[in-house]
DNA sequence: TTTGAAAAATGCGAAGC
DNA sequence: GCTTCGCATTTTTCAAA
């Protein structure tokens, strides 16, 4: 398990930029050869550093209501809620968390009336969940994907 | 504002599974020309409906800790408090809710020590600030960017 | 909007340093 | 581990249906 370096981070940082940045670009960017940037890309890709997605804007695919719920549930039933939680398309972040809440969930839906239906309908069906707390997102104002130091 | 049609909406399914997914690929999954599949991606770029990206693993690049921090501010002062959170390179989402947080936070910290001084230090210091709540992530289900329905 | 075909750029594998 | 060099594939451009 190989620790990144410093070419390795300069990369990683271009992409984040430009997610379809070539590995001729780079290399120019870097003054180091295409054949270089490639062996450490798909280096990185093998060992799970990083992998190529897109981001949808989900106002534009018609998911205007955004949550953030927070979930405390019955002692010992989080990695069995979470699991279930984890296969709910309208979910798309799960974490088991030390805090005031046991799961935290970060949902997207259509409109209001899906939120309701989910909190009122899919997970007061859960079996061993004691309370949620419902935050909609009323604005947002950050939602990065890029963490390189 | 055009909407999406189907076709689309197969584009962006495919690049979800993989962000480097070529053109010319998705034109034979789909049986369409790559030409086509090249002007619908770019006028998606165009309209903001999807941007390319690399999803980075946090803990491959030394970030262990992950918090969510729900916040409480005084009256009126959301946008200001909301706009300084979102300077902070350890943020990496930043919204405001309705419910019981008025901003809600998620970051990322080397160890624990980077949190507790994020917490006691940073966001002790911003004007406006009632309280906190910090989440400490202990094991995530799910972190998916596929929004497709 | 979609297609096809030619030109330009990029990606890939192998060999050598 | 880095580079260079051919060759394959892909992207880009543009004219036309």
């Amino acid at each position: 398990m190989g620790k990144l370096d410093q070419k390795d981070l300069a990369i990683l940082n271009y992409l984040q930029e430009n997610g379809r940045c070539s590995y001729t670009e780079i290399a120019r960017l870097l003054n180091v050869s295409e054949g270089t940037v490639r062996t450490r890309i798909n280096r990185m890709l093998k060992d799970d550093v990083f992998e190529f997605v897109i981001h949808t804007n989900p106002n534009k695919i018609g998911l205007n209501v955004q949550a953030i719920i927070g979930i405390t549930t019955k002692l010992g039933k989080h990695e069995e809620i979470a699991e279930e939680l984890r296969s709910y398309s309208e979910v798309r972040f799960v974490g088991a968390f030390s805090g005031t809440h046991d799961i935290i969930i970060q949902a997207y839906f259509k409109n209001n009336e899906e939120l309701m239906d989910f909190v009122n309908k899919k997970l007061a069906q859960i079996d061993g969940i004691e309370s949620e707390e419902v935050n909609v997102e009323l604005k947002q104002y950050k939602d990065s994907f890029s963490y390189i130091p």
